[in-house]
DNA sequence: TCTGGGGTCCTAGGACCC
DNA sequence: TCTGGGGTCCTAGGACCC
């Protein structure tokens, strides 16, 4: 038995309860370079905002009654952080799912509804963030209760009122259940994106109870094991176990769309060093090693009357690393004959492959299988984890305030919870 | 003027092995 | 005349998630 517990409209919740003017009104907060609406208040939602819209296609006298947020993911990390730690209390087993959903294993509880209800206001009442909680017999069942439980508050009527805010699908009666089903569109299930929906129309599946009701070897035949697991977990078999404890990352990626495109290469490359210091802090915070490095760039996707050029290239290395300088040192040699002369570059990135634990990696007979200073790479990781992100670095990034490839944020508010330099500012 | 940043898994097909 | 029958590994592409 499985709950879904997840913050309504996240990113605008965690804006609003530290920015208390920013209640009741329409609210929207923006992709990094406040490029497209990533999160929406339920009263921008009413206005017709759509997610991922972007921010200038939204109607004039739309966008005048908007207020908006440039994206601030250090505060949504730490609001994040606050609601699991309550959720890990409550709930013996727990899955963070993304950064505001989690799923809870309920396996046994007796009275899960007074469960689930008492959870929904904690986390409401000891962070600030509204919530809804789906429970089911399996986690995609879970999911549906969790759409149900939200939609049942924002469109009333779409679902039985009980379902509001807490919705336990497992303690419905079949009936009950397949018209829960029956009103819910199959593009909503988890699992089901735009694609497969529309296939799945074609074929005359329109609703979860149709899916769920349809020939298994049609489904498994037409769209594989992945639609068949989701068919058979709407009926109640489980096929998806929870995850306790996180598997290790395969790859680690760091990319921005810059500010404004850029041509000079020299700023790129120090675009390029910044992000290969960000992906190996990350790599280090998991404890892994990269084997092979990829870098790409892209021109404006947007302007294609300007040239384009979108040049990727990936180089292993001759042994596992997760020390920036031996990143950074494959990184110059990678981009020797990497971006053309004439080309303004919109985005650029850089990922790092082939992730190993460092006691995993197979050992070279003549020589450590892993290459760098690890205590350094410590030493630096702990300073500014203690006084801030970029206290020390490398001088390849370029070591600016303000680079011409970085990223607008007009309206990012205060760092709440994570910046002492902040708190001084904030009147709340 | 202005358009995000991450991830995962599955499948099909080709290369290659014995 | 007649030309097998398994495997694995890798990659690219496509689907999905938030």
């Amino acid at each position: 038995m499985f709950a879904l517990i997840d913050g309504n409209n996240f990113y605008a919740s965690c804006e609003r309860v530290f920015q208390p003017e920013l209640r009741g009104r329409p609210l929207v907060v923006l992709s990094n370079n406040d490029g497209c609406a990533i999160a929406r208040s339920d009263e921008a939602k009413a206005l017709g905002v759509k997610m991922g819209q972007a921010i200038h296609q939204v109607a004039p006298d739309v966008r005048k009654q908007l207020a908006v947020r440039s994206a601030n993911f250090a505060l949504y990390g730490d609001m994040s952080a606050r609601v699991l730690a309550i959720l890990r209390d409550a709930a013996p087993r727990v899955e963070p799912y993304s950064i505001d959903e989690s799923f809870l294993d309920l396996t046994g509880m007796r009275d899960r509804e007074a469960f689930a209800r008492e959870l929904h206001e904690r986390v409401h009442r000891w962070t600030g963030i509204p919530n809804c909680v789906g429970i089911g017999a399996t986690k995609t069942l879970a999911k549906l209760g969790n759409f149900v439980a939200k939609s049942s508050v924002r469109k009333p009527g779409s679902y039985p009122a009980s379902l509001s805010g807490v919705a336990d699908l497992a303690a419905l009666s079949p009936q009950a259940l397949a018209e829960v089903l029956t009103a819910t569109p199959v593009g909503e299930l988890w699992g089901v994106g735009p694609r497969w929906s529309a296939r799945l129309r074609e074929l005359g599946i329109a609703t979860a109870l149709q899916l769920r009701d349809a020939q298994r070897d049609l489904i498994l035949e037409r769209f594989g094991v992945v639609l068949s697991r989701t068919q058979r977990e709407l009926s109640g078999d489980p096929c998806l176990a929870l995850e306790e404890v996180e598997p290790d990352r395969q790859q680690i990626m760091v990319s921005r769309s810059f500010g404004e495109r850029v041509e000079n290469h020299q700023s790129i490359s120090e675009a390029f060093a910044t992000f290969a210091v960000r992906a190996c802090e990350k790599l280090r915070a998991r404890g892994l090693v990269t084997g092979a490095i990829g870098i790409f760039a892209n021109t404006d996707h947007f302007r294609l009357e300007l040239r384009q050029h979108h040049p990727q290239r990936t180089t292993d290395l001759p042994r596992a690393t997760s020390d920036t300088r031996v990143v950074l040192d494959t990184l110059r040699r990678m981009q020797r004959g990497f971006l053309k002369d004439g080309f303004a570059y919109k985005k650029a990135g850089v990922w790092l492959m082939d992730l190993g634990r460092p006691e995993q990696i197979q050992p070279d007979l003549f020589a450590p299988s892993t290459i760098g200073n690890d205590k350094l790479m410590s030493a630096m990781d702990a300073i500014n984890r203690r006084y801030g992100r970029g206290t020390v670095g490398l001088g390849a990034t370029g070591w600016r305030e303000r680079p011409q490839w970085g990223m607008r944020q007009a309206n990012l508010s205060l760092h709440f919870t994570t910046s002492l330099r902040d708190l001084p500012r904030a009147h709340c």
